[in-house]
DNA sequence: TAAGATTGTGGGTAGTTGTGGGTAATATCT
DNA sequence: AGATATTACCCACAACTACCCACAATCTTA
């Protein structure tokens, strides 16, 4: 069952071969509209791990940034550091994505791999730097999550 | 007899089969909306239970994430902890959803299990955990009842 | 109270999914 | 241009999952 087209929840551990491939979870597969035509955008993610939006999603990334004047020198760098890495990927007839070695030297990735889904986006995780993350994550402001919570009923 | 729509309330027992699945109560089958479409979104409960939550008041919750920006660190981290551990599940013909091994593991789950209404969603327990919470939970603070009593009228 | 319907639990099977590797087409370099 | 490396596409298979049927226990209704 899938829900919301185009939308990505939960937390699958796939392998990623020797050619650099990683299978993209039938779930996700099966919650993209036509409208992707069996494409991602593949980029760096803030934390050390990797970002894959589906096609749709990063067009209207891109109209953002289009709208950001190179003017102030915050959005120049927010656009070059943004863009600069992003890379097209269709995924084949088994619904892998191949990923190029500088993003999997970037989020450090070995055979044993994460994938979580972020609502509008997934994340590609070495567990370890991800268990890392998390432990850092407890440290963050409780204040600030108290109020983040309060607003979105669970 | 069922009140509301895609509201949960009373304590139901049920056996874990070798599959990892569940039933879910007649009743609270009943009184689901159509636009659920026999589909529940599981995940991680606060307390060492799974929480279980009707479709449409899923996508609520989702709504509320996709509205978080990820430039921010601590929306980051909400959307990732809320999101990862959720997963889809429509109830087969006899009405059971299957719950995932990590989810089974996280709650402690036996053969014996608990199912309890909690009005927007269901909780899955241990029993015995579920008795071991209990406990701790009459030594809450009485002011913070007190607190409560101000906004719920019982 | 007896017949019928509903509900909870178990198990079999066909289709799907994840993963490995092979081959042909394309690109790169000398 | 020819040799070599890289990429894209295809096939194969084991493991898993969703779907189906069966049946006993419980509840409902006349």
């Amino acid at each position: 069952m899938t829900l919301t087209k185009n939308t990505f929840i939960g937390e699958y551990s796939y392998a990623l071969d020797s050619k650099g491939r990683i299978n993209i979870p039938a779930k996700f597969r099966q919650s993209l509209s036509k409208s992707n035509k069996s494409t991602f955008v593949i980029t760096r993610g803030m934390d050390s791990c990797i970002w894959v939006y589906p096609l749709i999603q990063w067009l209207e990334i891109e109209a953002s940034l289009r709208n950001l004047s190179s003017l102030s020198k915050i959005h120049r760098t927010f656009v070059r550091n943004t863009a600069r890495y992003a890379t097209p990927s269709t995924y084949d007839k088994q619904g892998r994505i191949t990923l190029s070695p500088s993003l999997i030297e970037y989020a450090g990735l070995d055979k044993d791999v994460l994938i979580i889904g972020m609502v509008n986006k997934m994340e590609i995780w070495n567990p370890e730097n991800l268990e890392k993350t998390d432990n850092e994550s407890i440290k963050i402001d409780p204040a600030a999550y108290d109020d983040l919570a309060e607003k979105i009923t669970i």
